[in-house]
DNA sequence: GTGAAAGCGCTAACAC
DNA sequence: GTGTTAGCGCTTTCAC
């Protein structure tokens, strides 16, 4: 591997210094064309390419920003990341993923990649409760913006969905179809999702005459979906809807429901969130509220970019959801 | 947001040079106590953090590497991404993570980020045949690993999983369960992949005096799946047993088998490839063969590592796959 | 319109 | 053990 050719190698087989070279390359000087194409040529025959770390180092930024999830592979988390390299790329931003295995000395430790310039910025994902030593963390920092989920006390651009509208919608599609006894398995209690999706729920319930009896939080996981489930069928039978909070808690409950030969649908009806898995496949397909993943990335990172641009952005972002209607309600009769 | 120290402050701060921090830093060195003391306290004081592209400009190198999929959001690529990263991070390197949409001029666009050391390495898996140029892209750059599928004629370290195993076991469990006539869904016909498990099913089958009667070649996707289960009912409504050759082409075949209104299992016994997705709480779970993700993520990162360390690895190792029975495979009486 | 020169913050000879 | 010096390859004043 011989040495790449470097902007001086340039400048000097165009006859040019290198700062013209530079200054032409970063657009900031419109050159006679034929000048221009001289440095074009050279370019073409020694197949320059800029090095990015000196232009890192001369600029005092990166063109890159980093995504912070709990784990990648969480279908949630693994369409944000898509769609956030999507959006990144588009903007010419490179991605660095990270993950933090919801543990805070991880994002702490991004967290001082980022003060340290290796990223630009940081689009913080987080779903555990913090003790505010995040919060602090996050406050010494610019250039973060939260998504998906709250950090109370944080000062900083945030974009989460409507989970509320989410929680409302769930409701709508379960009381019209006549159910009145309706229960919610959530996430974890103190955490913003759980909260918002719950109060949607059952504002909208109580609207139609229906009662939310029971909410069952927990971890956003299986194991939760599935003792949740178990629970509330031996201590409420009479419920007849179940709003769960997310894929996850979902996959959990089917596992009790089939442990039990429930149908659902016809045995209790259930609505999830996220539509991140392949629900659609499920027998009966899954009713989902669906979070628009893609507008999530997109405000993030323009979000962020305005962040790092120092353009003040509007506090709070909230991404309409969707109900996508498959047939895993049916009708009370 | 004041400007942050450099180790030049550090320096001053302890009263030393900067190399000797440097030194101190890097470990190639033991200092008295006393010195180091000082050091480590400027440290503590200023809060200071190394620029890491100042670092990596002088080093020649980033510690970064690049993990480049199709697309991120497809659950084994999504898995493959979190087992990189957690591999990689565990190794002390950073990862970027690029997306291809399968496309050639992204592929190559990223190739050149690592011509000019802006990752040190990359890991590239793409599912597409390739016309000769990304053979010979990757042929110019070192530092390069082929993962998942391969590319004709590309001279770099490979980590594939054991198609051919896989494809033997799936052949096993469906003639041991008394199936003499069978079918292959497959991935495009010109790939490793196709090709192997195909293979292992042919061969297996043979020994076990069956038959695969139809191979049916396309996308990896939803759309194939669907088609290909379809064209086989109509054309050979006598095979009893399907091998399907990955989770998308499943989700594909279930909506055929949906609607026909024939069970899975009983009226038609399938056995899919990846096991990425939640085919456990399908009705009836799938049976699958599992790829070991984290066991390609481990050899990947490490014959990456060792390429980077100039460290001639074996060119192609072999990931086991394994079986996981459920319940998708009835006997056939 | 173009060049010279001084950095960006770190590492790596080479000295002592 | 520790300091001096010279870069790494680029951007960016400041001149002309």
């Amino acid at each position: 591997m011989a040495k790449p050719p470097s902007l001086q190698d340039v400048a000097r087989t165009a006859g040019l210094s290198p700062a013209t070279v530079s200054r032409y390359l970063n657009g900031s000087l419109s050159l006679p064309p034929e000048t221009a194409g001289r440095i074009d040529h050279a370019i073409e025959t020694l197949n320059y390419q800029p090095n990015p770390h000196a232009r890192s180092l001369s600029r005092g930024r990166s063109d890159t920003i980093g995504l912070l999830v709990p784990e990648i592979d969480n279908p949630f988390f693994a369409r944000l990341a898509a769609a956030v390299e999507r959006e990144a790329s588009a903007a010419g931003l490179s991605l660095m993923l990270y993950s933090s295995l919801n543990r805070k000395e991880r994002e702490l430790h991004y967290l001082e990649r980022l003060r340290r310039n290796f990223v630009d910025g940081l689009i913080f994902a987080t779903n555990h409760v913090d003790d505010g030593e995040l919060t602090a963390a996050i406050g010494r920092s610019s250039n973060v913006v939260l998504v998906d989920e709250d950090i109370d006390g944080v000062d900083a651009p945030k974009v989460f969905s409507d989970n509320v509208a989410g929680g409302r919608l769930a409701a709508r599609n379960m009381t019209s179809a006549g159910h009145r006894n309706l229960a919610f398995i959530g996430g974890p209690e103190g955490i913003m999702s759980s909260r918002e999706r719950l109060a949607g729920f059952r504002e909208e319930a109580a609207m139609a005459g229906a009662e939310v009896t029971v909410a069952l939080f927990g971890a956003y996981s299986i194991h939760h979906g599935r003792d949740a489930l178990r629970q509330l069928l031996d201590w409420h039978p009479d419920v007849t809807g179940v709003f769960v909070a997310s894929d996850e808690l979902l996959f959990g409950a089917l596992e009790t429901l089939r442990d039990r030969k429930i149908p659902m649908g016809g045995g209790l009806s259930l609505v999830t969130f996220d539509d991140a898995g392949p629900l659609a496949f499920l027998d009966p397909p899954v009713t989902a509220i669906r979070q628009d993943v893609a507008g999530l990335a997109r405000e993030a990172v323009s979000a962020l970019r305005g962040r790092i641009a120092g353009i003040e952005d509007p506090p709070v972002a909230r991404v309409p959801v969707e109900l996508v209607e498959r047939r895993s309600v049916s009708p009370l009769v």
